[in-house]
DNA sequence: CGCTCTGTTCAAAAAAGTTTGAACAGTCGC
DNA sequence: GCGACTGTTCAAACTTTTTTGAACAGAGCG
């Protein structure tokens, strides 16, 4: 039974086929648009390709990285929501599972790498509304004022 | 008359005040977060608090940066419609203002960074989907068509 | 407790990305 | 043509980010 199941991309298959390469390779173009790094894409990539949940060693196999790359990868995909533990396997080992809703993803990234930035952006953009109508020179604050409030209104 | 516009930011002004730099702060933030360099949100960030057009040597003395980081700077920010070349002064030398259209902003940016990236990763899915047709083992073939299916809705 | 197994941490190494500056190319006016 | 001026190029220097790997923490088991 088992020498019939070459292919089923789990814990024992020691390499990635060249189908699974090309999928991660993709998966890494992806996460590099959003300015995230190659491991993420790696990680997300054998996950998202494999049929099985995956453990930590699974990864540091599959992709020749580091231990560490693989933690620390895990840890921010399953902050970005992409990817949780997986139930029932009653080992002491932990195996993780994508999430493939792309809303979820999307979602995740949004309130994790987009949301902060913007939050701080509008406020250091209000301080700056204020401070601008401090300005003596009229036709200065004037100015400042109508492009300050073009920023607002890009915030929203 | 000179002496009495000391606030009209442009080629004389030696160096931008604390509301400048709390400007061009705001956009290098922004810029970050798009994962373009720190010196496209400087730049731009000048010229969108500029009251007139301003020469590459202006941004050079404004922002303490290299004649070779403006230069790439403007090109890259021309490439994506961020700027342009201001008409009408007859001088030599050339003066730069910010398109100030949200909407052209984001369109040159998606054209630019993300198009590229989409168009190639589409190709690539397609190719991955026909070579998963080829695969022996019907489970796992089955199981890569979905996956790659998903992968093709979401490119959408 | 002592040993093994799993996963995390973090300082240092490596890689990737950005900026600099000197050399160069083109243009204008004389 | 020559010199001054404006802007571009690109290899090297620098900066930032990512990865590595060795040390460590905790959990389970005998």
């Amino acid at each position: 039974m088992i020498s019939h199941m070459p292919h089923l991309l789990n814990g024992d298959q020691p390499e990635l086929d060249s189908l699974e390469l090309q999928v991660v390779a993709v998966f890494v173009d992806g996460v590099r648009v959003l300015g995230l790094p190659r491991s993420i894409g790696e990680i997300y990539g054998v996950l998202f390709i494999s049929q099985t949940p995956l453990s930590l060693d699974d990864l540091v196999r599959l992709l020749h990285i580091s231990k560490g790359s693989a933690s620390q990868g895990l840890r921010m995909l399953k902050s970005l929501g992409a990817v949780r533990e997986a139930e029932g396997g009653a080992e002491r080992r932990t195996y993780y599972e994508p999430a493939i809703e792309l809303k979820r993803l999307v979602g995740g990234f949004i309130r994790e790498q987009v949301r902060p930035h913007l939050d701080s952006g509008k406020s250091k953009i209000s301080r700056l509304a204020e401070n601008a109508q401090e300005i003596d020179d009229s036709a200065r604050r004037e100015f400042l004022g109508e492009r300050i409030g073009r920023l607002e209104t890009w915030m929203s």
